[in-house]
RNA sequence: CGGGGUGUAGCUCAGCUUGGUUAGAGCGCAGCGUUCGGGACGCUGAGGCCGAGCGUUCAAAUCGCUCCACCCCGACCA
């Protein structure tokens, strides 16, 4: 594999489905479009999933489970709702052998299930706010698919609240943001910006739609969450009120919110290199590997006992240690495997560091390799393991810093094909401007939160009127 | 849904142009032995409805038609 900034694109398609596979993140599945989520992958989502569900329950969200099937009617009860959804839908027509009376639809996302069923959980302003989440699979019939990144069915969390005034939901809809921003930074390290999407790129039904958006190492933009603002749509197109406390009967104003199983695969375009994935230590399954190293029978013997030991104090640190036995292949070999598969520490124990009571610690990240006391190991791996937490964040970031420009005219996107990344750019707010960045491959990912960025400087980069707002441009997975 | 490509061992592929013994290689897998600080090696062995169907032929992995699947690229999308 060679390094990724310089693969062309066709070859970071194939280099991504190459690791996505070799790191036993996922296979093929006989079912176009969808894969299977191998268990080194799955322990990775779980991992953000324990991260996010105590979050959203230290912010009073509850659990809950809808149906997997909706009836078509409810879909095309919200009209912008079902416009947005139609060409992706999955319908179930038979069942049991029988023609159904009303076809089913395999939830693209469940707003129109779950405000069918709001409407008896919602009477009175005391029923606010109403704070539900739920983990599920959901169903788009996609065109063009890559694992993760987009596929037929993916995993993910919806949220769905509903409360008494616009401004408390536009409130969760931005703390919700704020969540997943924590969650990318500080789990995945990859630094986001934080926006909101144009007219055109809502969410279908959307009043407002909130965004994370990153940048991936071939400096196109990956979009890692949305929290939408849903104002009263879903609430009128399903009759749900209730009793406001001034006796005045409302609908209430409701918010929904995803990440979802991409973030997978944001992991491995945000961090990998040309030796495959590199997973920050706090996600990590793995987060050291202890490899031994062994000449004779009884060497082998004296190794792995004291490689057990260390895993055992490791363990005790809460670090997640795996010893690497396998006598079918080399150390080299293992080096080479370990890396392949992301795990930010290897350690490895020969009878030169026994003799020295040592270990030698090779970064993923850096490739460097130390020397480490036996005595200190509980305090400097916990130690090192943040120091890569961070190190990799602040590369990320460097990189985001490095890939990010300014467009003053149209004619400065054409460095998009030699320089991909975000382009800062000044619009006037008009859907014909917006289109015109088609010419390019590139849509506007979010104006961006923060008004030290999306604060206008100068005309419109494409028809030179008064702008809005500057926006974040760029080309998107 | 359009364009391109590929279907032969678990994987990567050769063989097909010019039809003809028992269909091959490398990797992987199993057993045994030697190895082990950056992808080790030897010996032995298991493993195939040549994507599916129909046709041409004395004879098809090989020629023709149809279908299916997957991958890559574009328009639509988390």
């Amino acid at each position: 594999m060679a390094e990724l900034e310089e693969l062309q694109e066709g070859d970071i398609a194939e280099w991504y489905s190459d690791v996505i596979v070799k790191a036993q993140l996922a296979d093929y599945s006989a079912v176009r479009g969808c894969v299977v989520i191998r268990p080194y992958a799955y322990s990775i989502w779980e991992n953000m999933q324990r991260w996010l569900d105590d979050r959203l329950k230290a912010t009073n969200h509850q659990n809950a489970y809808f149906p997997l099937f909706i009836p078509l009617s409810f879909i095309q009860k919200e009209k912008e709702h079902v416009e947005g959804f139609a060409p992706q839908l999955a319908v179930v027509t038979h069942g049991g052998g029988q023609e159904l009376a009303e076809p089913l639809v395999v939830r693209p996302t469940s707003e129109t299930i779950i405000y069918d069923t709001y409407r008896s959980w919602v009477q009175s302003y005391r029923d606010l706010p109403l704070l539900i989440n739920q983990w599920c699979n959901v169903v788009r019939w996609e065109l063009r698919t890559r694992p993760f990144l987009r596929s037929m069915e993916f995993l993910w969390q919806e949220g769905h609240t509903a409360h008494a005034t616009p401004d408390e939901a536009v409130a969760e809809a931005r703390l919700i943001l704020d969540i997943y921003t924590h969650l990318i930074q500080d789990l995945l390290a990859i630094p986001v910006l934080p926006g909101r999407k144009s007219p055109r790129e809502r969410f279908a039904g959307a009043r407002d739609t909130y965004t994370v958006e990153s940048l991936m190492r071939d400096g196109k933009a990956l979009q890692m969450g949305t929290s939408h603002d849903l104002g009263q749509n879903f609430a009128q197109a399903f009759d749900v009120w209730f009793l406001d406390r001034d006796g005045v009967r409302r609908w209430p104003w409701s918010t929904s919110w995803a990440v979802t199983t991409r973030l997978l695969g944001a992991l491995v375009l945000a961090h990998g290199d040309r030796k495959g994935l590199l997973l920050p230590p706090r996600l990590a399954p793995i987060q050291v590997v202890i490899v031994p190293i062994a000449r004779s029978d009884e060497q082998r013997a004296q190794i792995l006992a004291a490689a057990g030991g260390i895993a055992a104090d490791l363990k005790v640190a809460g670090v997640r240690v795996q010893v690497d036995s396998r006598e079918e292949v080399t150390p080299g070999f293992k080096f080479n495997d370990w890396e392949l598969r992301g795990v930010p520490l290897r350690l490895e124990l020969g009878p030169r560091d026994i003799q020295r009571h040592q270990v030698v610690a090779a970064r993923r990240d850096t490739a460097e390799k130390a020397p480490l006391s036996l005595e200190t190991l509980k305090a400097s791996i916990p130690a090192l393991l943040e120091e890569i937490q961070i190190g990799l964040f602040q590369r990320a970031l460097r990189f985001r810093d490095e890939h990010t420009f300014a467009a003053t005219t149209l004619a400065d996107l054409e460095k998009l094909d030699e320089q991909s990344g975000f382009y800062l750019m000044n619009w006037c707010g008009g859907e014909e401007c917006e289109l015109r960045l088609a010419d390019f491959k590139a849509t506007i990912r979010c104006i961006p939160l923060d008004e030290t960025l999306s604060t206008p400087t100068g005309r419109c980069a494409v028809c030179g009127g008064q702008p809005q707002h500057r926006v974040a441009v760029a080309k998107a997975y």
